[in-house]
RNA sequence: GGGUUGGUAGCUCAGUCGGUAGAGCAGUGCCCUUUUAAGGCAUUGGUCCUGGGUUCGAGUCCCAGCCAACCCA
């Protein structure tokens, strides 16, 4: 073979020679017997097994080459002895690129330094890989190679691996706590005429045959309550939500957002179950209550204690601590200097409650890292909830903050269909065609008093696994485009006919 | 949108004052039948992100752009 460094061509000459001596690289023959995981659990030196998996490296010692073979469940190595496999199967092996994925049968034994191995007496390839794996001890670096082509990463990067299992299981976790205090799964449009339940500027597409107009769901709200009205009364969804907004460290264009409602419930209900839910799901999946943020070196950042009780505070008393004990009886005009002392710069068109609501987010929000209920906001904050009782002025929901994010704000849902339609009205404005009528009908029909609470899903996983951006916990993130993508095959596309 | 940092071999990274482009891993060939980041010998491989500019000469300096990360908005 002539020397060159183009790995996909060295590769796929090793391929085609394959094929020349009547050999398929792509076989789908092989049937493992177990995962190496269940080879490591109960293995018997001696006994013959067949395991399936990715050569992720070789030591090659003459006429013996020991290499690793890694399935889902764990990595083995595996020893190849020419005397054992014979002359030409020696010859085949050492050609196998690492990447390549391969089925081998042999006798399990222990090496003299005690490491379990397979003594290959067979081996089939099962795929080629024409491309090189990433480098063996540092893996994969490159931040946005390892978001562009996350398999590659997930190929790499063990602790990857694990988190993304993770977030499966925690999400696993949510549904088995819900389904077994007896919530119902539901799944309801993600495509809608109106896109409701939230203020975001929603992604637009357009059906064909119905000739007109859809939005991506920014929330999934505003079905799920018709259900409420429907008879269902303990209903949740976890899906997609998509916003066409920017794009952050904590913002994703599409992300997985959970909505739960009970009727007969109410914010304290839903304050009960978070308190319940987030503890029992971190137990489950990570065996502990205390996450710890760790840094780039390593160092602990911060300890997070999930242990209930959580605190519960009132928006008035949390900003009176934080800024000044006297700081509701201000003016307007005072509250904006305080906001521009903050450092935010955009205070001069916004309404009283928008400056106190900015001041919020920079001097209180960012200092709740234990898990912290914060209650009674004012009510032109959260125009779709019930006013409270206690406090005209506010309406009795609740924000839940960890980490400095909010993670789930909760409701005691509003089901008076006149106010209601009294403020989406006013909150739609001119654009009058972004009423959901629909939506007012069903409430006209009557919705049972409610509670509701919605859970970022990937800004839960953030604080579970320790992460610091959203990008982490996404499998494939949103990225800009690039401009020439240099990955696709050098192959021979036939030129079509013009 | 603004600022900072980065983009060099397939991967992980060096590259000094502007003077012939470097290492490790991976690859290729040879030696090696219990290694494990195996070892030894030899060797291949570069659009230095892109486009301009300054200069006798640019990976390096300047300008513009692209992509990313972080910070700010």
């Amino acid at each position: 073979m002539e020397e060159t460094n183009d790995f996909f061509a060295l590769r796929k000459n090793k391929l085609d020679e394959l094929r020349a001596k009547g050999m398929d690289p792509f076989r789908n023959e092989f049937r493992p017997t177990r995962t190496v995981a269940q080879l490591r659990a109960v293995h018997e030196l001696g006994m013959t097994v067949k395991v399936a998996g990715r050569l992720t490296a070789h030591r090659r010692m003459g006429k013996s080459i020991f290499s690793d073979l890694r399935d889902e469940s764990d990595r083995i190595q595996i020893y190849v002895q020419k005397d054992a496999v014979g002359e030409d199967e020696f010859e085949r092996f050492k050609h196998l690129d690492l990447g390549d994925i391969i089925g081998a049968e042999g006798e399990v034994f222990t090496t003299k330094t005690g490491e379990l191995s397979v003594k290959v007496v067979k081996f089939v390839l099962l795929t080629k890989s024409l491309r090189p794996p990433p480098e063996k001890w540092h893996g994969l670096q490159d931040i946005e190679i390892r978001y562009r082509q996350r398999y590659l990463d997930l190929m790499s990067n063990s602790g990857v691996r694990d988190l993304f299992r993770n977030r499966s299981r925690v999400i696993q976790e949510i549904r088995a706590f819900l389904n077994g205090r007896g919530f119902m799964e539901v799944e309801t449009p993600m495509m809608q005429r109106v896109a409701g339940g939230a203020a975001a500027r929603p992604f637009v597409t357009h059906h064909e045959a119905l000739n007109c107009d859809l939005y991506l769901r920014i929330a999934p709200e505003l079905y799920l309550k018709r259900l409420l009205v429907g008879g269902f009364e303990k209903v949740y969804e976890i899906n997609r939500n998509f916003r066409n907004e920017g794009i952050s460290r904590r913002h994703n264009p599409e992300f997985t957002m959970m909505e739960i409602y009970e009727a007969y419930g109410n914010f304290r209900t839903m304050m009960e179950l978070l308190e319940e839910m987030i503890p029992t799901v971190a137990r489950n999946v990570f065996g502990t209550l205390d996450i710890k943020h760790t840094g780039l070196n390593g160092e602990i950042l911060r300890t997070i204690k999930l242990e209930p009780p959580w605190e519960r505070k009132t928006y008035r008393e949390l900003l009176a601590g934080a800024v000044a004990p006297d700081f509701w009886s201000w003016d307007v005009e005072k509250k904006r200097a305080k906001a521009r002392e903050l450092g935010i710069e955009t205070v001069d068109g916004l309404e009283d409650f928008e400056v106190v609501n900015q001041i919020f987010e920079k001097a209180v929000q960012p200092n709740l890292i234990q898990p912290t209920f914060v209650t009674h906001l004012p009510k032109e904050l959260v125009p779709l909830a019930k006013a409270s009782r206690e406090d005209s002025s506010t309406v009795d929901v609740f924000e839940l903050c960890i980490n400095g994010q909010e993670i789930a704000p909760g409701y005691s849902e509003q089901n008076d269909p006149i106010e209601q339609r009294e403020r989406l009205v006013a909150q739609v404005g001119q654009e009058i065609q972004n009423l959901d009528e629909d939506f007012l009908v069903a409430l006209e029909h009557g919705m049972p008093p409610a509670g509701g609470v919605g859970v970022g899903i990937d800004r839960l996983l953030m604080l579970l696994a320790g992460a610091e951006s959203i990008r982490d916990v996404i499998l494939f993130p949103q990225l800009k485009p690039q401009k020439e993508v240099e990955i696709l095959a050098p192959v021979n596309v036939p030129e079509p006919n013009l």
